[in-house]
DNA sequence: CGCTTCTTTGAAACGTCTCAATAGAAGTGG
DNA sequence: CCACTTCTATTGAGACGTTTCAAAGAAGCG
């Protein structure tokens, strides 16, 4: 977690676009707070305006999700440590979805107004924040496909490949052995299936040597065929373009479709 | 289609934000060629690198879309006049998805570059596409919701009440009644469904009452009854930014959940 | 250590898909 | 303008994947 909240933000900032030494400077006197948010606070209501504030995670796992009328819940992105969360209400009057911390959050509360501010004025920073904004709805898009097109046994190998590959990226895991704290009801609301049905999967995918669960603990024990399974195309995370420095065993499993 | 595309493209952006003279100025010269493409073209491919200008539709439609290993293919959205089509790729390097036209379709490519330069360079013009690029976000969220939790009917009659509502903000059809150039098996693609089970599904709305078709004419015979087996609630769509104009008689009957 | 939350399992019900075949509409070339 | 071909819509019957309901175990937490 090296230094600042906004040194590092500026640092994810400088990957995606080169900023100028005043932009850093800029990124780094944005009006910010430290805090902490407990496992299952609500950053951002559906219906309500944005906050006056950004959240960026520091450390700690969030989801965005909206409901049904009958009060089924659908998880539409999940979010690690370097994403902005508000970014997709940033220019818009009214939250269109809930986002909600998933684990005990630490988070930089940056100042909406002054962001949008730098966003515009910036054009370094700018394209940086597109490219964030862009790549999540490359996300979405994704997961439309997988809620859309795949068995459960894809979606759920797909989800698990998201998140080893983006929490490597990210620098939050060295191997392919993670903690995902999600539960099985929650990991069933972001692949569109039951907890039963989810329970079930992953005992197949277990049995079948593909992944290997002790607890929350989750090991990856066949990288291709998991990938294989889950159809998944690291393509749309874009991380050419967002993790620069991404180059280690991992990357190499995940280059190309095979 | 009054005046110029650019003209247009300037209109609609000043709808999303206050544009200067100057602002209008800029949008007006900016390079582009006017084109009409045919139904089922290829616009963007996946894999490939974005081409060097962006579409802005000026009639018909078109639709983004993804396949998986075994072929399936979902539609993750769809784009009427006015939308520009490689927004979503502005500032990314390969395309994540591919983009076809639907029917045969006006459009005017403007130069990506000289897009990117205003995107960044004018606030004002900055902010209005970061407010067309929220909005699509948006609007893949609620794909992920409603093809990930709501059952066929629901699915059908909500994508039919956003194409309507939709098409109505684009001042494309004036009543219930719209043209939907769309077959049961782009339907299906677009709901996650097979077109056997869009075809049994939009019959039974027929049956019910809340649908007519006649041909690829479709009348909604009970906005009501549509809207509340569609779930849907336009808030979204984010309307009072996109399409400010928006108050003729259909908008009283979105504008709240009942 | 007791209480809550989460995981696991079984059996039956149900929604959607698959396969298959027919009918209708639309487009094409002679 | 008709015959031909090719999409598109329609319908039925059976198969299949996922959900539902219910109950028991296991794990985590104060």
């Amino acid at each position: 977690m090296s230094s600042s909240p906004l040194e590092f933000l500026a640092r994810r900032l400088s990957q995606r676009a080169p900023l100028s030494e005043d932009d850093v400077a800029a990124v780094s006197s944005l009006p910010h707070t430290v805090r902490i948010v407990h496992a299952a606070t609500y950053l951002v209501r559906e219906g309500e305006p944005p906050k006056p504030y950004c959240a960026l995670v520091i450390s700690g796992m969030a989801f965005r999700h909206k409901l049904t009328v009958l009060g089924a819940r659908q998880i539409v992105s999940l979010h690690l440590r370097g994403d902005i969360l508000d970014l997709q209400h940033l220019f818009l009057n009214i939250a269109d979805h809930s986002v909600q911390a998933l684990t005990e959050l630490d988070v930089a509360e940056i100042d909406r107004e002054a962001l949008r501010e730098v966003a515009l004025a910036r054009p370094a920073i700018g394209q940086a924040l597109w490219i964030e904004g862009l790549v999540d709805a490359s996300i979405y898009r994704e997961w439309v496909l997988n809620v859309g097109r795949r068995d459960a046994r894809a979606r759920i190998a797909h989800i698990l490949c998201e998140i080893a590959i983006r929490m490597h990226a990210a620098e939050i895991i060295e191997a392919e052995r993670f903690q995902l704290p999600m539960t099985q009801e929650q990991l069933g609301d972001a692949t569109g299936l039951t907890s039963v049905h989810v329970n079930r999967t992953m005992k197949a995918l277990a049995a079948d040597g593909l992944i290997e669960q002790a607890g929350r603990w989750i090991s990856i024990r066949d990288w291709n065929g998991i990938r294989r399974e889950g159809d998944f195309n690291p393509l749309y995370l874009h991380l050419d373009q967002v993790a620069p420095h991404f180059g280690r065993p991992l990357s190499a499993l995940f280059s190309r479709r095979g």
